[in-house]
DNA sequence: TCCATCTGTAACCAAAGCAGTTGCAGTGCA
DNA sequence: TGCACTGCAACTGCTTTGGTTACAGATGGA
């Protein structure tokens, strides 16, 4: 299974698309992930270094998207938060060299698992953050939560304050 | 990660391609693998499972193939030992229900992730187990080693002898 | 019938990855 | 200076993985 980092990273770069305007803290965010902060900023630093999104440290601070979302798609946030270029563990130790099979098997193998991963990716090629987001906001407007923006900004404010005390 | 269990049931099931003629016990193919013979067993009880291999407990007994090695897929290797059939993990908690991102997003990645997971899976379906081992008997006639079959079972009679006393 | 040779499976171990959490140093604005 | 942020290290608990030992059950030959 791939981590859910993926899911996270592009919950949060759609989120920050959607409220564009303005910079994101990491505690903002992970309210409406539901998780910790210091989570959001561990994905927040592997989308920084591929230069997705800037961040400013100090008062009035937070993470902003640096590039156009519709610029940024699946497969770019695959790549920065899920390290590694192999999709399939090859066998953990070497196979037998003295046998026609355990000889060239990985030989074989690499290949083939490389063109599923390749098939794979094309696929996350394919859509983008604003794609997620236009997504996001269609299935909120047919679900009858169409601008339920500043609502729930209320209801979760309440809720940060309620924690906070 | 896709673990190592997948590469593993090739190698197996190429094997058994290979030496068609007979039944090979879990310890024989774990030391083409080089791997403990109750790993090998593990797996194969997975392909026993999905009906690809037979396996005859007692004096004589071993593995073999149940079906043509032709008509037997790379995906159906991958869906016979590696369960669950999810690529890609979703958030580990249900995100926020007040807030537009977070209420949609999981609904919105879902078909996108099942996209890419089918993508690969069809690059394994256009594979078969004959495949990999007319290629594995290419590879070692270019490498020089063709027909080293008899040699390498002395030599590994010869390890297994060895490894005994 | 006895025994050698297989499989099947449970139990345990060490290592690794993951998400969550705490704590603290650094940064920047008012 | 003080407050509100980020960055990062360190630790926890949990799960998965591959490897290993041990043992019960099946099987066929002497």
């Amino acid at each position: 299974m791939i981590s859910s980092r993926v899911a996270v990273a592009v919950h949060v770069l759609a989120y920050m698309a959607w409220k564009r305007s303005e910079a994101q803290t990491s505690e903002r965010i992970a309210s409406s992930v539901n998780t910790n902060p210091v989570v959001v900023r561990r994905i927040m630093g592997a989308l920084r270094n591929a230069g997705m999104v800037t961040v400013q440290p100090g008062v009035g601070g937070g993470a902003t998207l640096a590039r156009d979302p519709a610029g940024i798609s699946l497969l770019d946030v695959y790549r920065a938060v899920e390290d590694g270029d192999e999709l399939f563990s090859l066998h953990p130790s070497e196979p037998s060299r003295n046998c026609n099979v355990g000889g060239h098997i990985r030989d074989v193998l690499r290949p083939i698992f490389c063109r599923a991963h390749r098939a794979m990716e094309g696929v996350l090629a394919e859509v983008s953050i604003a794609d997620v987001g236009q997504q996001v906001m269609e299935q909120a407007r047919s679900a009858g939560g169409c601008c339920a923006d500043t609502v729930s900004e209320v209801v979760e404010g309440l809720a940060r304050e309620r924690a906070r005390a």
